[in-house]
DNA sequence: CATGAATGAGGGTTCATTCAT
DNA sequence: CATGAATGAACCCTCATTCAT
């Protein structure tokens, strides 16, 4: 509904613009245009509205990662890393900004649930991609799937949250690429040039 | 001083018992067995009283990172990396539950500034044990070195937000080491002033 | 608006029941009959309550002298002077206990722009009446009703600053039309266009 | 003792510097250089502090115009006047701001003992003063008297209480004067030139 | 369904005062 | 007699939530 649409909108602005202490019921209602006791006929309390907002943002993102990872299968390697990689950094990074608040932002939540739905999504996206590569499969797939996800997720993260330039956000970027890629080559079974086998597995 | 001390245990006393919303003054004060006064003479705010104990958290998460660092000088990669790594892992895992709550409210205050003087000390130590390494060199260490901590900080980070098993985290624990040995094999220069047999290890 | 009288009531029965010390927000929204949280709907902070009731306690004072001075218009000197006196005496002495707990109460408020506000309007109707008088003028008109309502507005005050019976009061407010007219009569200049009966009659 | 008086001293350098607000018991001490413990060993309470400062003060004051009034014994009306309300002046402006910021302060304080035994100080003294005038006697002389006190000490006040410019208050000193004198004038008994009978009646 | 004035529990903070050293 | 750390009652103010209109 657009009215859900304006306060999630108006809960990002009020994060971004006076930051987490001003982020009032009242203020939301607000800024999104409506009364206060509007804002608590969608959402039964503060809380709810918060849980909700990173429910949305959790499973865009979701979205982006498994279209992505749909799109890679029966790729090679390098290329289906490169693209996951890249992937969840430009959603991070398209609105850097909202980025930082929401990762400052869930402390006040018990996140808990929604990060293992969303890591189940992922999980299982990513899992299924790398399941399908061309030239490469794995011992333990399921523990360097979560090596991965974890890796990513908290690198990027990590970025953000110390105050790093654009410049070095970028370099290390490209690094994250290198060095997934280069785990996955260490892990990956010794005999790899089986790819008609592997292939028709799928 | 014993009073500080006695407050900062409080505080994460109450962190882990009552949860970051029930973290008021008053309740830390008498989990401390003073009185607010008493707090307020040692803090001049709320915010203070949180900031010093992640200051002192983040100063003894560097002291142990870096007497690891000296301890390693002159060492292999391999084993730089292991201790690493197993260091930063063992100083957050002895008291799983401060750091996840430690984790989970640090995100209320801005800490840029801490972990700006955390990262420059922790950069500075891992930046010259990796110089140091008897087996490798690196042309770019800044940005290696900087993307080596950052994917080790965000791992574990992730590790403990996504509410893993003991069991995962141990296998996660292990995989981090792989990863960024891996990542260090493959971003080093091939030359070295130990030329035939590194090489021919590789 | 009713709730914000109630509360400026609140407030003068707080002062003159429990005095200045027990002048807490909370005690006057008790007493005014709706919660604190309504108070401060009305009242961005103590200091704004206290200064709104000064605000209108001054606004209702001047009004009367200024309703007065232009009843006044082109009368003999004498009775302006009796008339302002006895005007300012009964808006002060009508409610007593208000009078005086207000006077020791905006002490601990910075009302020198309420002040300024006042006395430019009081300044400007006497001024005006003054210059009216039928049987009087002044060669430096500004600075000697300057003069004039510094007397009456300090004289008053200080009445009502010594703890002086009613007796004394009624006594000095005679005194005091006594003393301006006196004042008055010696400061204004001697050829006027009544001449002869005026200044024979000095 | 001097430590009563630094305390003193450092009374009014808070009151001065840091405002009303920060009159605690706390940093009076410390800038007196004693120890709040001290401070209460002079004083039982903050109030004794203050009602002391304000004793002291009044003291002073009455000193003053008392000694005024004893060098001014059998001299004519108008010099009794003019010495009168210069030596007030003078006290209340040798040291502007204190006497701002002690006028703004006493509302703190029930000061009505206070001011009532300054009042009879200085009432007895000017009084005395007044019946030894050589060119003028008065049927109600405690009244006139009161009258003429009241009018002082409330016009100099009110001229603080405005934040009237040096010039204008000046200018109103010398007003002051004229007025006393005109009231003075108008209230003394018509016989005047019983010069000898009214000095040897003294 | 929308509104927004009213609520009041509860939080952060201050500061006069005490008392063991 | 001096010290100053400790005390804790009390204050100002916020803001999630409700409900009569």
């Amino acid at each position: 509904m657009a009215t859900v649409d304006a306060i999630f909108e108006a809960t990002i602005q009020v994060l971004l613009v006076d930051g987490p202490v001003r982020l009032t019921t009242t203020h939301v209602a607000e800024r999104a245009g409506v009364s206060v006791g509007t804002l608590y006929q969608y959402f039964p309390h503060k809380e709810a509205l918060f849980y909700g907002l990173n429910e949305r943002y959790l499973d865009v993102l979701a979205d982006k990662v498994a279209s992505a990872c749909e799109a890679q299968r029966g790729a090679p390697l390098a290329q289906m890393v490169e693209a996951l990689v890249t992937t969840y950094w430009r959603a991070k990074t398209e609105r850097a900004e909202v980025t930082r608040v929401l990762y400052r932002s869930v402390a006040e939540l018990d996140n808990t649930a929604l990060l293992a739905a969303f890591s189940r999504r992922v999980d299982a996206a990513t899992e299924a991609m790398f399941a399908s590569a061309c030239d490469a499969a794995f011992d333990d797939l399921p523990t360097v799937n979560l090596m991965l996800l974890t890796t990513i997720f908290g690198t990027v993260r990590n970025i953000f949250e110390r105050a790093l330039s654009d410049a070095e956000g970028r370099a290390l970027h490209a690094q994250l690429s290198v060095m997934c890629l280069a785990y996955l080559e260490t892990v990956r079974v010794t005999r790899r040039s089986v790819p008609a086998a592997a292939a028709s597995a799928d």
